[in-house]
DNA sequence: ATAAGGCTTCCAGTCAACTGGAAGGTCAAG
DNA sequence: CTTGACCTTCCAGTTGACTGGAAGCCTTAT
């Protein structure tokens, strides 16, 4: 699958369009060439960069952030050190964060556990769960 | 240490004053007693319930959901379908982004190691890293 | 007893990251 | 040759989670 739309670049990255055209818009994203119609015209590795950001962005990154790892990253060589050093400061934030994760799963599944252990047919009371809607 | 004013609680935390009170406005922690002159006076177990609520955070939950879960801790029993499935659920989405948050840390560790391995002295283009100030 | 610093309430403002909607062009199927 | 699903731009609105600031009370050190 060589060439495609915004659509269908959204749905294989998991992104909406309204979001593709932000992401755009702020610079995250270069233009993409169009086709004779006018429509943004991607091919497959649009797909993988769109990818990176979504995990970049799961990662704790900023949007503004990602634009400069991005940039780091297109560059390839000629590496700036505010880039870098802001890198290794986000890797030791990354298993910060692994370790924060980790906690919260064991607490929930503990949780979790508990509850399920339990009659689950009183929720009858608006009052409890209308937070969940 | 057995009480606390709010500002102590927020420094052990790691939570400021004003997202605290915030968090009991929005229903998180419940109305902590008060001392004669008026100040919130907290215990110990407060410092664990603040630091469970930004694990969970952590972990993806919005503060609302994290909300109907601390009413499920609280319950202790008396359980609720709806919170229990979002558990459930929400267990998913935590693995689910650990991989991701694996993946990121590798790309972005591929990407340090390669910036680092080359001359760090070339950031002198104002248009470039302007991003992260 | 006064000054600094922490506490109180209340309300408004900010910020990131979308998201919705209008108004209209494009294209493949029937 | 029209219908419906996509696409376009532009601009305004929303949401979640704070955050700032005014006006004033409380506490502790000097």
């Amino acid at each position: 699958m060589r060439h495609m739309k915004i659509g269908e670049l959204g749905e294989r990255a998991n992104v909406s369009t309204k979001t593709i055209r932000y992401y755009e818009d702020v610079g995250l994203l270069e233009e993409p060439t169009r086709t004779a119609s006018g429509y943004r015209d991607y091919d497959e590795p649009a797909v993988e960069r769109l990818r990176f950001i979504r995990d970049a962005q799961a990662s704790g990154l900023s949007l503004a952030e990602i634009a400069s790892v991005l940039e780091l990253k297109a560059a390839g060589e000629r590496s700036c050190q505010h880039t870098t050093a802001l890198l290794e400061r986000h890797l030791v934030e990354i298993d910060e964060q692994i370790v924060r994760l980790q906690a919260a799963r064991t607490q929930l599944a503990e949780l979790a556990a508990r509850a399920q252990s339990l009659n689950p047919a009183n929720c009858t009371d608006p009052n409890r769960c209308q937070v969940i809607g």
